[in-house]
RNA sequence: GGAUCUUUAGCUCAGCUGGCUAGAGCGUACGAUUCACAUUCGUAAGGUCGCUGGUUCGAGCCCAGCAAGAUCCACCA
């Protein structure tokens, strides 16, 4: 590396990144299960919501890392024994959905294969693509720990979650059960509740005569499972005809009418058909009233059981024969237009079909209890605040959980069932050989459970798995310090993580959440491929770099709100960069020219003042940080560095050179900088003379020592300094920018630094007014400075002066309208009194001075 | 239908427990410039803090209502 006059991240960062790898930097000091109790209390970890593993990274995942990897470097360099475990998701369905396409393409169909050839097919699949995802990790800066990646179908994994639902179905919490599904045709299988998307659609509300009864139905072809038809108890109009039957149209059955609350009077005419095998509602009626359910659709969306011709039918043309043959009876008396909401597979868009299926449920009524006493103990802190009682209402209102999914990319159900004719024996066991299609226990012969298990299930265990806890021993690590991730899975992911976290461990996972919203896109849109908005994170960094990257995506952006990606922030971020890498050039030009062995001392007020302000950013980081305020910490750090350092100190230190203050400075910057930009902090560690070692490695900085005094002297020249510019860029006509020389009268403060004042100023000279004062007195700093313009000028310049008389005199006015009030002096702190009181002072003296000074124009 | 969030400069956003003249980045205007940096330096312009009330000595901030936008949840035939 050299320093050479900018600075290319590309041509660095890659080198870096395996200097930190093979230097081990990223693995925890302390091992686990093995630290003495004052170690272990110094542990920080977190885990990265796994990507998928055969994907690319999306800005969110930039957004997630940038925030992960900072908490990590951060608290690395407060001495925390900091372990960020990084993941890989198989993301059964998703990666399923894309393999099965893929399938298709050459002609296949998922139903020629078994399950085990499928699976072994996908898992090839998944190792070809896999890699991408974990290079761009390394490309974004990620210190995590490489050894302990956790994949989603790891042996731990797959044991953890056997080792739960044994002992959930154990404790009978696991039943199966006949119930409605929400059931996917196209992918053929079914998904949880929140894995559904419901959109508001227009159709159809037909009326349909049954009888001497109309019902009104948005699905006529469901009538053929239809069971009964239901009326409101309290419907004087229908009272009669409870308990009588009416014929089903075109069928030869005779269904009887049931008295449910489910029937709205309001609604329609009243009377609804129940199809107990097709619709949530109907479902419930029927088990009220101990209906028989029927089915008419199949797994695959056809119609069955009907006869000629309906059978064979997708469901859809089956409504229209049904519709052409009611009509054609007479029977279809009316139909509306409507709008209402209609469940969609997330994926493929197709509409869900409430399906009667068999399948694993789990009872998540004790889960969601526990879970909530936890939270309502403040047990997890959450950023944003809000979203606790987001997600205390969602798990009060919790359903059961279907687990059970008809496809073959996941982790097995370790469950199989008889098939050998044997009342004594369980009709269900639990057994981990899910490898065989059949087991034999005692003479009975059992037959594997062919589905997997929700991802979500397995992946509601990351933080035990990713931590390894164990049943007995202290863990360092877990709970988790903090979870951070995308607002929008806090139900299908958070809530299981807390609900698994404490039944498996009795404790909560992780002691805060810190949930991001969604990164969108320049104009406040969601980012998708369809719309073609997309914006691929590695072309930032290829176009900016990394560290700009994530500078930029940090900046603007607060806990749980959508934000636009702002490209002009990531240049801004690579400003900064470039901007610290020249500051560190000057530093070691000048280092290398005073050497500036041994402790610092500071020497004047732009010293103390640095370090004044040195540690209050060091402060407020400490704050930010604490809070999870990226954005403030950012920008604090920017101002610190551009306005602070670079404009007033380092520019101060061309006439007074201090190298041990220069150093210890510059080292406090980088380490503070160093956990957002990763990158250039240790690209300018390693190319300093004096540092060694890496920047990774570093202990946070401790405050500076200085005299807060003459800290707040500098405050005062920086007043003169800017009045000086000012007023050079304010004077009349054609001198606009004119630097005439300076010439000031009695003042030490002044005096005592009347080299810097030109300097920084620009002023070709600067003199004392040998108590001969001329020109253009500096009006607002309180100090007597000239600019030493001829008569001509001045005269001109009255113009400026005036205004500025009167700018003072509306501030003026300001703070003599607030004394006038009584209750604000009776009643506001004496402080502020004070200083509106000091404030009128003031002004008052200014307005006399500047007047006095108009007058001798 | 229910819930949550957002509304501050041309754009994207800060503004932590109410307190003097509301900030930043980018953009804009004017000016500078061999020697750390044009990915630079200096100066400036630009805001009835969505609207209407209320509480308070004092409101961008607290309370109530309204409007617009976004997101999540929900089985309405």
């Amino acid at each position: 590396m050299k320093f050479e006059s900018s600075y290319e991240p590309n041509e660095i960062e890659a080198e870096i990144y395996a200097a930190w790898e093979a230097a081990k930097a990223f693995q925890p000091k302390i091992a686990q299960y093995e630290g003495t109790e004052a170690e272990t209390a110094d542990a920080f970890s977190i885990v990265m919501p796994p990507p998928n593993a055969n994907g690319n990274l999306h800005l969110g995942h930039g957004l997630t890392v940038a925030i992960e990897d900072s908490l990590t470097r951060y608290y690395r360099l407060k001495g925390k024994s900091s372990w960020y475990v990084p993941g890989a998701d198989h993301a059964g369905f998703e990666t399923w959905v894309v393999y099965e396409r893929a399938l298709e393409k050459v002609g296949h169909s998922r139903f020629e294969y078994s399950r085990d050839e499928l699976y072994a097919k996908v898992w090839d699949f998944v190792q070809q693509q896999r890699g991408n995802m974990e290079l761009q990790l390394r490309a974004l800066g990620t210190s995590c720990a490489w050894d302990d990646l956790t994949f989603t179908l790891d042996e731990n994994v797959v044991s953890r979650v056997y080792k739960t639902f044994e002992r959930m179905f154990n404790d009978g919490m696991v039943y199966r059960g006949e119930k409605l599904v929400n059931y996917c045709t196209k992918h053929q299988t079914a998904f949880a509740d929140i894995e559904v998307e419901h959109k508001d659609e227009d159709g159809t509300l037909w009326d349909i005569q049954y009888g001497p009864l109309v019902v009104s139905t948005t699905r006529p072809e469901t009538l053929f499972g239809d069971t009964a038809v239901a009326v409101n108890p309290k419907d004087a109009r229908y009272k009669d005809l409870v308990g009588k039957t009416v014929k089903l149209p075109l069928t030869d059955r005779e269904i009887p009418v049931v008295a449910d609350e489910h029937a709205d009077m309001e609604y329609g005419t009243g009377c609804v058909k129940i199809t107990p095998a097709h619709d949530y509602d109907d479902f419930e009626v029927g088990a009220r009233h101990n209906l028989a359910r029927i089915r008419v659709i199949d797994d695959a969306g056809r119609m069955v059981g009907c006869g000629e011709p309906y059978d064979g039918l997708l469901a859809l043309e089956a409504r229209q024969i049904v519709l052409d043959e009611l009509k054609k009876q007479g029977l279809l008396v009316g139909e509306k237009k409507i709008t209402h909401a209609v469940a969609h597979c997330y994926k493929c868009g197709t509409v869900i079909e409430p399906t009667l299926k068999e399948q694993w449920f789990i009872d998540v009524k004790k889960l969601a209890k526990e879970a909530i006493k936890h939270l309502e103990k403040d047990e997890i802190k959450f950023y944003p605040e809000a979203k606790k009682n987001v997600l205390i209402n969602y798990l009060e209102n919790l359903k059961d959980w279907n687990i059970s999914r008809q496809i073959p990319w996941g982790i097995a159900i370790p469950m199989f069932h008889k098939v050998t004719e044997d009342a004594e024996a369980p009709e269900w066991v639990f057994d981990t050989r899910v490898n065989l299609q059949e087991i034999e226990i005692g003479g009975v012969k059992y037959a594997r459970d062919e589905d997997t298990f929700d991802t979500w299930f397995s992946s509601s265990h990351w933080p035990i798995v990713c931590t390894d806890w164990l049943e007995g021993k202290e863990n360092p690590y877990y709970p988790l310090n903090v979870m951070e991730t995308a607002g929008d899975i806090l139900f299908a992911w958070v809530a299981r993580m807390i609900m698994m976290g404490v039944y498996v461990t009795g404790e909560v996972p992780f002691r805060e959440v810190y949930l991001h919203g969604l990164v969108l896109d320049a104009h406040g849109k969601k980012m998708s491929k369809s719309k073609g908005n997309v914006i691929n994170p590695m072309e930032m960094i290829a176009k900016y770099g990394s560290d700009a990257f994530r500078l930029g995506i940090l900046r603007g952006r607060s806990a749980g709100i959508n934000q636009a990606f702002a490209e002009n922030s990531v240049a801004a971020g690579r400003n900064l960069c470039n901007k610290l890498w020249n500051i560190s050039r000057l530093v070691q030009s000048i280092v290398d020219e005073e050497a500036g062995e041994g402790a610092y001392t500071t020497e004047n007020m732009g010293e103390d003042w640095i370090c004044r302000e040195l540690n209050d950013c060091r402060e407020q980081i400490e704050r930010d940080m604490k809070e999870y305020r990226f954005s403030e910490a950012v920008e604090t750090l920017q101002t610190t560095i551009w306005d602070k350092y670079a404009d007033w100190f380092i520019e101060s230190q061309k006439i007074y050179r201090n190298a041990s203050l220069l150093k210890v400075t510059l080292e406090m910057i980088l380490k503070m900088l160093h956990p957002f930009a990763p990158f250039v902090t240790e690209a300018i560690w390693q190319n300093l003379s004096w540092t060694k070692g890496m920047i990774i490695a570093e202990q946070w900085p401790e405050a500076l020592e200085f005299d807060s005094i003459s800290a707040e002297n500098f405050e005062r020249l920086k007043e003169v300094v800017t009045e000086v510019r000012t007023t050079y860029a304010a004077l009349p006509g054609s001198y606009k920018n004119k630097k005439f020389g300076l010439l000031y009268g009695d003042d030490s403060l002044v005096d005592d630094n009347s080299l810097l004042i030109q300097k920084m100023s620009g002023a070709p000279t600067i003199n004392t007014t040998n108590g001969q004062p001329r020109g253009i007195r500096l009006a607002l700093a309180n100090h007597e400075i000239y600019l030493d313009a001829p008569e001509e000028v001045v005269k001109d310049y009255k113009e400026a002066l005036t205004e500025r008389i009167l700018a003072v005199g509306r501030e003026l006015d300001a703070l003599n309208a607030r004394m006038m009030n009584p209750r604000y002096v009776e009643k506001a702190p004496a402080e502020l009194v004070k200083e509106t009181r000091d404030g009128i002072e003031e002004k008052t003296k200014l307005i006399e001075r500047l007047k006095g000074e108009l007058e001798v124009i």
